[in-house]
DNA sequence: AACCCCGGTCCTGTATACAGCCTACGTCCG
DNA sequence: CGGACGTAGGCTGTATACAGGACCGGGGTT
């Protein structure tokens, strides 16, 4: 009946790219009634996906009822990439540090070897741009997968459900720069070592390694921030408060 | 007219003592119909707590629809303590390397000192016991305090909630061991060396520090664990499933 | 005897009605 | 003219009714 099975998931969809695509305002008072016939659905499920958005961090719980739209200053993006850097450095170091049977890596290498098929062919542009994406994503989701913990799992799950805190999220700003091909060739470094220090059981390597990478998403973040043509490619700019640049 | 204001509020908090005391076992459904009866409150805000405590973590939901009672086993116990361990040492990081106003460090240091002081004046028994947890998680959400970011304490704040993962969490079996004061003592001194570390900016000695002091927690665990009497010290310990004891 | 089909019961997901509270605006008094 | 009070509107929190689907048990058939 529905396209995306229930109406909940249907809500908290609608609603996430709302707020993302900036039509709600930071600080803006997330009202009910006035979503049910923007969304089509009613109060019971539209509540439910508030609930859950306020999990995730999009959202914050007004004293007096009801929520509103969070807004990040400049720190809390930092904050938001360290911590996945964090949690990720420590599935890292888990991976590493378990007991693994030589096919567990297998499809960790197999990532690894598509990434180099992708970017020796070509430089990464709008085009292929995709697949990079997709190829990255399943690198890290793999790492995850072989730390074999759901708590540090869903831990993750929670740190880059904030949109500019994923893996992904600057790889759009980092191809539109002009140090894009240095940046992915190192990027791609840092998955081999990655991966070479899980195989060799070396955890605190795997760790500092695993936090470095996603500084690189840091230098992206920092870049982007300087350029105001480039804001406008980071994910959920809107819900950004930039810092006023330098007033008279 | 509540207690407690919301009944929201009233049926998450009973819902957890719930679980907690283990009179919902692992695996079971939890259904809605029988628990307005038992909670005294309608099936909305018993939803919104079931909600809830599935992105706490004490539920999970089940794919058909509804939540079961979520089940952990040693290894996520030791997964959630580091989750834990981790994210407040990148906490004490984070709070060593701010430019910090002398006054900052105040609250902390009387923590400290309140701690020195219960220590000095006599050991830790079932007694003054509640008053060491206070200030032992005082000393945590200070050190929290002092990282100053939403997005990390948000991280935190969803780590501790798994009842075996907090700070205290294992204080009481800590205290019931033969080398209760030398655990005592061992803590208080990374208390007192995560203060200096912190006031001195040393921003990666804190965080080690920090780790170490969460692996205390594991240790006490791990002693727990080999004790069949001391699992019933371990907060959630309906929840754990314990490894079977060498069966015949 | 085993397997399949069917019906009933229970459950969740959803919609909606109602009550209390906060808020904001307008008006009245000082 | 300014401030404070009262009232009205809207909003959230809560309860409940209804529908669709899942699970379980029994009976029939092969």
């Amino acid at each position: 009946m529905d396209p995306s099975s229930s109406q909940t998931v249907r809500a908290l969809l609608k609603l996430r790219e709302l707020i993302l695509s900036g039509e709600l305002k930071p600080g803006e008072r997330v009202s009910e009634l006035p979503l049910v016939d923007r969304l089509g659905v009613s109060r019971t499920p539209l509540r439910a996906a508030l609930v859950r958005l306020e999990e995730e961090g999009l959202l914050e719980a007004i004293p007096t009822g009801g929520f509103a739209v969070r807004g990040f200053d400049e720190r809390e993006l930092y904050a938001a990439i360290e911590v996945r850097g964090t949690l990720e450095g420590l599935a890292a170091r888990f991976a590493a540090e378990r007991v693994l049977a030589a096919q567990d890596l297998v499809v960790l290498k197999e990532c690894v070897a598509a990434l180099d098929a992708l970017l020796d062919r070509s430089a990464i542009t709008t085009k292929n741009f995709s697949e990079y994406v997709k190829l990255n994503e399943r690198f890290h989701a793999f790492v995850i997968d072989l730390a074999d913990s759901q708590v540090l799992a869903r831990q993750i799950e929670r740190a880059v459900s904030l949109p500019f805190a994923s893996a992904s999220a600057f790889v759009m700003v980092q191809a539109a720069l002009p140090e894009a091909q240095t940046m992915f060739t190192i990027a791609q470094d840092q998955h081999r070592c990655i991966l070479q220090a899980i195989e060799a059981r070396e955890g605190t390597r795997a760790e500092a390694l695993m936090r470095e990478h996603a500084r690189l998403a840091r230098r992206n973040l920092e870049l982007a921030l300087r350029n105001q043509r480039m804001r406008r490619l980071v994910p959920g700019s809107g819900l950004i408060r930039f810092r006023t640049t330098a007033a008279a």
